[in-house]
DNA sequence: TAACGATGTGTACACTTGTTCACTTATGTG
DNA sequence: CACATAAGTGAACAAGTGTACACATCGTTA
């Protein structure tokens, strides 16, 4: 009675994610999410939540394989469009900020698990971290750049850009969506740390 | 009837001081506390709340506080314990690592009200570690290090210092309290990223 | 077409939650 | 000492919570 039209599977469960997003994007933080709140946000019953779903932890787990494939996109991108190698920071430092901007929520998500309530979802973020560095180290060795770097010492290196970009995301996020000041700001404070941990990696003696 | 010893001023506020960070010490976040559990883990009754605090945000914004003591004891012992500059690094993270141990709870509130729920919380952590990284660039100037740099750069630098150990915080407050192996883990990496970040640091332009 | 499994719905129940109110008790100052 | 004020208490309430159960509906496959 109450739905008029056919169900596309897997609609519910896409509904009930995005509830949970829009509402972390609301500002409130997950762990303190209840699931009548998130189906109440997603205009499903909450029985219907047991259908996709065995707690919230669960759900925040499937969040996290979904933050996995952002990632994805972003790395692509940055790929393709990074060309010269002088503008290599400047350029992808810019495709980040472009990419959190436009998956506020997601982000939002991801800093908020990395202290998480969940073990699992601390874990599943930082193993996309992990991830993420090596996908990055393999991207400079491709470069031939940072070549003097023992493998070890490259992976130390990527780790910390990594770090480093993601800590910058909680400043993004904690500036206004809009204000194009403050977020050009973040932009180039997190382009000059990236430049000095380059400059630092640039001169380090792998012994 | 059921207390039948008198009563210190201000120590049911403790209490529930306590209280929080001890349920946040048992892996909950403190965004899902209520304010039922923290006075039940106080051992007091739900209205004794209301009589110290308006709300959870106010209680963790006094916690903002007083873990602003803990950042300065802190910074004190490393200011006495560091003599001389080449282990400076090393004895610095050292100390820091041993104040995380001894403050678990408190450090894993820091990690999690930096992206937590209440803005205030979030600006308050935000304003400590600007703190702390504006007296580390005193200590550094005091001590005749890194001369060439302007105070901007010399800031920046100590920023991303700050950074970078509150990131490996989380690292630390993820594995084990007691499986020393991993905590020497984290101490060592942690090392290696400072001194790239100095190594950068030194052989950096201010231009 | 018949039957089945996956998905969605409505109702119900036992708890927990935040907050209020009127009350007792302790503490420190005139 | 008396008294004002701060601190602690217990009962009560309306609202919200997680979860279980039985039932309805859809899409697919036999």
């Amino acid at each position: 009675m109450a739905d008029r039209t056919k169900r596309r599977p897997g609609e519910t469960r896409e509904k009930l994610m995005n509830a949970a997003l829009t509402l972390v994007g609301k500002g409130r933080h997950f762990a303190s999410l209840g699931i009548r709140e998130v189906t109440r946000q997603a205009g499903v019953v909450p029985t219907s939540f047991y259908r996709h779903f065995r707690s919230m932890d669960d759900l925040g787990l499937q969040l996290v394989d979904e933050l996995g494939l952002v990632l994805r996109r972003m790395m692509r991108e940055a790929r393709a469009n990074v060309l010269q190698a002088d503008k290599l920071i400047e350029e992808s430092v810019g495709i980040f900020v472009a990419h959190a901007q436009a998956n506020r929520s997601f982000f939002l998500f991801m800093a908020q698990g990395l202290a998480g309530e969940s073990r699992a979802v601390q874990e599943g973020i930082r193993s996309e971290m992990r991830f993420f560095a090596s996908e990055l180290a393999n991207d400079l060795r491709r470069l031939r750049l940072m070549e003097h770097l023992s493998d070890a010492d490259l992976e130390l290196t990527c780790d910390l850009v990594v770090r480093t970009v993601a800590f910058s995301l909680t400043d993004l996020l904690s500036i206004s969506e809009d204000d194009d000041y403050q977020i050009g700001q973040v932009r180039k404070r997190t382009t000059r740390f990236l430049q000095m941990i380059f400059v630092g990696a640039g001169h380090w003696q792998s012994d």
